[in-house]
DNA sequence: TGATCGCGTGTGAGCGCTCTCATGGCTTCG
DNA sequence: CGAAGCCATGAGAGCGCTCACACGCGATCA
């Protein structure tokens, strides 16, 4: 009789079964299984041993049953899905998000909303209980998930701020100081016809890298009518097309600030369309830093977010807020920094 | 008294409250809820009311204490985490995957796995019934958990291909035909000097593109030995450094078939240090088609695979088993395309 | 030495749901 | 007109777990 691997019967043991082996209660055996309050060394050991020979794992759904917990997290990303998971923003929080789980016990769920009616859906999802946390990104000015959510008394964390400064726990880069960065750099290497192609006007980041921008301009002197600004929605096409109706409505302009580094690199193009060189007679600053920054032709200058810092950053308030769901909403501000590169 | 919206009290209404509610037991609203089947129309009408009420949603724990299925299907990722997200392949099949979930009630969970312990526990979270059903992706050779999640009676499907051979569901782009395609377009426009950045040899993808550009070479009529071989692990650095590694021993090839863009990537940087130039003294052909192999200098050619695809299909897949457990292994494959820009 | 305390342990209720089975009203057929 | 059948419905058990609470034992104190 060599000993046998635990028997792969259909039927999953039981804490009962746990509890028949080792000699002892049920609810000895659910001490043990959580953390071992006040249980002798004898009744532990034996349990232990139970497990281990039974391949016990806890029924989960039995245990968020009486618990109403459910040691899952979910991260709502509000965005088309096309364009949601071929940014390199996305796929960097996300990094950032399992990286800080990994050390816990959670268990994350990814929850793709578009439309009113997929968002109720979430809202409902998160309403009763199925998840212990939510975890916002990408949000438009007018959404109700944040307040819904929070409101609901479910610990909830976003990336960015509300526009409507509502408080919320959040945690954001510092886009107002990376875009004056940015600008800074542009001025002192001797640029005067700034341009920017700015974000959505309905997205904090989108306000918040316009308003550093026009800060810094006007810090540096500028005249208002020098700082000319069209929007796109940060996909590549949208910064294409930004940037020619700049260069059509103001052929002087001798520099852009992309509010991404994807609008940037359609920027690049309108301006090889445009028989621009870069940056000889456009620079071109974008923001991000994402992977194709540094393929770009030439290679983007750009402000870097520490984005996978983010999610982390994230999961940690959240973490916090379920532990403590009382006490005032915070928020962290994450450093920027300007990677200068060849396109300014 | 104007209507007011369902009080958010902290507590959810129970199937119990719909049932009191809509004077019926809990039995009726239970099947009006799962599917109305044999319920009289009033009935239905009373629950359906009570029901939006309320604000009604099924307890998904209680739900899954007794049904035994959870709604939810993992997606494993056996990988590094800073390879993983970074890589635009994954985001792509995640794309994929969610597309296809997007129209059932399935929820996805992300499990990022590296290392025997971390391995062992999701074997475990799977192997207790947490899921439905599990997503594999980027298995490397000797990776026991395909068949220790089918061993377990758990439906899985993966992308790719076991190298064992076991019959496993699963879903794999056209590797053989693809590198095929490439090497045939890089003899087609003169090349005969071809070397190939390979991909793990523990991979099916990496094993498969080898054998389709080995083949390819050979009914070209090229001798072995102007087929040179180099491996790299997926990531930009390890093209770089292998490309190095094939100029230093043959300064005479004129072509390179990475067998992922990334590598391409570090190639054509291997390449330009070396100071040939792309495609006039080396072409260059990558494998995927991935987002940077547009902004690439030059422009990538490569070998499309519908990467999206091939995670809807993964799920489709899925659902098919879950539905039907019996039956043999299925293996879907899809058809890649050669897209020919600049670099070759 | 008897009352008191505290620790380790077991008992039992019940979380919210599904599902089987019994029931009673109605239709249908011989 | 009675027996048989069918359909909508309800009653009740139980999924696997946690969490009071009660209990009994040895140690401690007056």
């Amino acid at each position: 009789m060599t000993p046998e691997p635990p028997a792969r019967t259909r039927q999953a043991p039981t804490l009962e079964a746990v509890a028949e082996l080792a000699g002892v209660s049920r609810a000895t055996v659910s001490r043990v299984v959580n953390g071992s309050l006040r249980v002798s060394p004898a009744a532990h050991a034996a349990v232990t041993r139970a497990i281990a020979e039974l391949g016990y794992v806890p029924n989960q759904a039995a245990r968020s049953l009486v618990t109403r917990r459910t040691d899952t997290i979910v991260l709502i990303v509000h965005e088309r899905p096309d364009t949601v998971f071929a940014d390199p923003f996305f796929a960097s929080v996300l990094r950032g998000v399992n990286q800080a789980l990994s050390v816990t016990q959670l268990q994350l769920v990814l929850l793709q909303v578009q439309g009113d009616r997929q968002r109720d859906r979430a809202l409902r999802y998160v309403g009763n209980g199925h998840v212990d946390g939510v975890l916002l990104i990408s949000l438009h000015g007018d959404d109700i998930m944040p307040m819904s959510v929070s409101g609901a008394g479910v610990p909830l964390v976003m990336a960015g701020r509300l526009l409507t400064g509502d408080p919320v726990d959040s945690v954001d880069a510092d886009n107002v100081g990376g875009a004056r960065q940015a600008v800074r750099h542009l001025v002192a290497t001797g640029r005067r016809e700034l341009a920017t192609v700015a974000g959505p006007v309905d997205m904090s980041v989108g306000v918040d890298r316009l308003a550093g921008y026009a800060q810094a301009a006007r810090d540096a002197g500028l005249p208002a009518s020098a700082t000319r600004v069209e929007t796109g929605d940060f996909t590549e096409a949208s910064g294409q097309a930004a940037a020619a109706r700049l260069l059509a409505e103001h052929p002087t302009i001798d520099a852009v600030f992309a509010a991404s580094d994807l609008m940037a690199l359609g920027v690049l193009r309108a301006l090889r369309a445009a028989g621009r060189r870069v940056p000889d007679d456009v620079a071109v600053v974008g923001f991000d830093d994402a992977a194709p920054a540094v393929y770009a032709d030439p290679p983007l200058t750009t402000v870097r977010q520490p984005v996978e810092r983010l999610g982390a950053e994230m999961v940690h308030q959240l973490l916090r807020r379920i532990a403590d769901p009382t006490g005032d909403a915070a928020s962290v501000i994450l450093p920027t920094e300007l990677v200068i590169r060849s396109s300014a």
